[in-house]
DNA sequence: CGATCGCTGTTAAACGATTAACAGTTAAAC
DNA sequence: GTTTAACTGTTAATCGTTTAACAGCGATCG
């Protein structure tokens, strides 16, 4: 029945070679004679042999595996990147290894050891917090590896690919002005996350540039439930909001949950932008307006960069990429007579800003599932 | 500095032992005098040394790995799934290694091949369709491992975990029949996969006991924009049911996809149940009636088994665990007036399927993020 | 014609951990 | 006082690959 798996030296005695040319035939590094090859493979297939990665990698000390550290697979925005990864990884013939840090610096200190002594070939990673954890700066400039989402853009230890944060809460913020909004609110889950602080100070100062005052930041968490509690607490201190802007799609989630508890009519009573484009959103009668972050080119820079990276070495320059999100308009927001405002004149970068502002899709994403 | 990496050898020069005592230290195999130990862990610290997994393998032949096969990572039904096992593994010291098909048999065989030759510990697989891969079959009874929701109940070839997925389909057909509904549409994604078949059985028998004619049943495929094509085709060549139960979540998409394209009022002109509780589905003015299906518990009961099976080899008889899912009411479904129906007295099963019928609850669900 | 090269194949030494077998030391037992 | 047992530590073989070094053998070259 040959159970116990067998050896590469099975093989070879079977197909009456030499180790050293079955793992030729297998790892195609030096010709094989096509005859010897076929019955090579006819040897490994009888015997139903399968080369040992860890005998492989130990030797050549090289690895076929990609560390992907993520703060919570269940969130959909994770759980697609990973998802990307996995399927590109694949095809270059690697295989990925997961982790997720549940937002806890100290889980996520404990699951980058684990990851590291796979002595991966690279490793991408969404950080739970602003602080890079130590793990990574210390073996920074030995491992490949790429930064996604959670960083400042600034300066970072390694690439990074996030999306132009300050430029979508500036989007978000800008379609509710241009439709006659003045009293917004802005939602945020936690605003030591760099994308999200950077969305909401996008928002707030092209808002408190607009209308002279700064708008309400409400913190609402990670945690759906909590986050209604929270936002559900706050609407009863004061009135429902004109509009909110909010900055994750938890934070939608909870936001829509308190606004359907006290019977909040959307958009007539308070207009809604939301973060994170699902198909859930488009799903029911009144649509989410909002900004649909490209989660697919995220996932995809981050493996180029990756390739790069683990082909030319760790030395090369560090390079962040910024990608850029888009509004995806539907009828969340309601229209309070479109006055456009007066293109902010003057300042050249905003000016240029605006330019790129104009960033409406319509069509359903082909990338959300 | 100590750029490259350090190995045990080092680290057993450094405190002056030998590596069979860094190996103890490290493994707990055998007890270390507490000076040694120490002074082992402050070399180890000190060179950065980190255990190679892949050499603890080879030589030892266990392996901590744990392969999870999946069909779609980007499906947050999977992708909690394989959350829980993430952590789960990761409290007993495994990794976890993860592979999706994308529901393509063929990936689902390669990507099968590239996980079994890292020798994992075991193997938690959702397969893609009712048929079960050659591979798997292969090493049935080498690998301990568990099958997850796309198996077919009966002659499985290796542990499974399931909910009770016809009943969970005579629940939601109960619970439409209850309120007077008769005219009722059954959405599927697709009828190869067991669950899917076993659920639309059971709602469709129960309805066609019930009200004498069996309901019509829609495809409506894995893909949401296109099963919202469909539906929407469907309901331009007929009128809009009064009813439908969506046995999945994407399907659920679907359907309100295509309800709120025809603006069609839910519940008022037509109720839904839907399948998989999630977070959106509650945040909405009406909420949709649900379907629960316990996520946590089947990862947890998986994982159980899969530990069971590893400690006891895999020699045992196989056994499937079935869990119920559960109903959670909300508003989704109109009520045509409640003519409580005579429980359909005589048949005996019908009566105990009757009593197990009664799954109501009504929180939210706090395992659902 | 001898030297050189290209092409294929083999031999044998690693890679870095684990672990069976063994050995030294001290304490308890008889 | 010798045996036994309990601890604790070391030596060295070994896991299944990869790969540098080498070897055989036509063909090509000068």
């Amino acid at each position: 029945m040959a159970a116990k798996k067998p050896s590469i030296r099975e093989v070879a005695a079977y197909a009456g070679v030499s180790t050293a040319t079955v793992s030729n035939v297998f790892s195609g590094r030096k010709p094989v004679n096509d005859e010897l090859r076929k019955s090579v493979l006819a040897a490994a297939e009888h015997l139903g042999y399968r080369i040992d990665r860890a005998a492989s990698q130990l030797r050549s000390g090289r690895t076929r595996i990609i560390a992907v550290l993520v703060p919570d697979l269940t969130d959909t925005f994770f759980a697609t990147i990973v998802s990307r990864l996995e399927t590109q990884a694949f095809q270059e013939g690697y295989d990925v290894i997961v982790a997720s840090s549940h937002d806890d610096p100290s889980v996520e200190s404990s699951r980058l050891k684990a990851l590291l002594s796979w002595r991966p070939a690279g490793l991408i990673a969404v950080p739970c917090s602003s602080s890079i954890p130590a793990e990574l700066i210390e073996i920074e400039k030995t491992l490949p590896m790429v930064l996604v989402d959670r960083v400042a853009s600034e300066g970072a230890i390694a690439d990074t690919v996030t999306i132009d944060n300050r430029e979508a809460g500036e989007v978000a913020a800008s379609h509710l002005l241009e439709h006659g909004h003045r009293d917004i609110v802005i939602a945020v889950s936690d605003l030591d996350f760099p994308p999200i602080f950077e969305r909401a100070e996008g928002a707030a100062s092209l808002i408190a540039e607009r209308t002279g005052v700064r708008p309400v930041t409400l913190k609402l968490g990670s945690n759906m439930e909590m986050g209604a509690k929270t936002f559900s607490d706050w609407m009863e201190r004061n009135a429902p909001p004109g509009a909110v802007i909010a900055l994750t799609n938890v934070t939608t989630l909870s936001v829509l949950s308190a606004l359907a508890e006290h019977r909040i009519a959307i958009p007539d009573k308070t207009s809604i932008v939301a973060f994170d484009d699902y198909a859930w959103m488009a799903a029911r009668n009144t649509g989410l307006t909002a900004i649909r972050q490209p989660v697919d080119r995220i996932a995809e820079t981050a493996w180029k960069r990756l390739e790069l990276r683990m082909d030319k070495g760790t030395e090369a320059a560090v390079e962040p990429s910024v990608l850029k999100a888009s509004l995806v308009v539907r009828d969340s927001v309601r229209d309070l007579g479109s006055r456009k405002p007066d293109p902010v004149g003057g300042d050249a970068e905003a000016g240029a800003l605006a330019g790129e502002r104009v960033l409406a899709a319509s069509g359903q994403g082909q990338d959300i599932h």
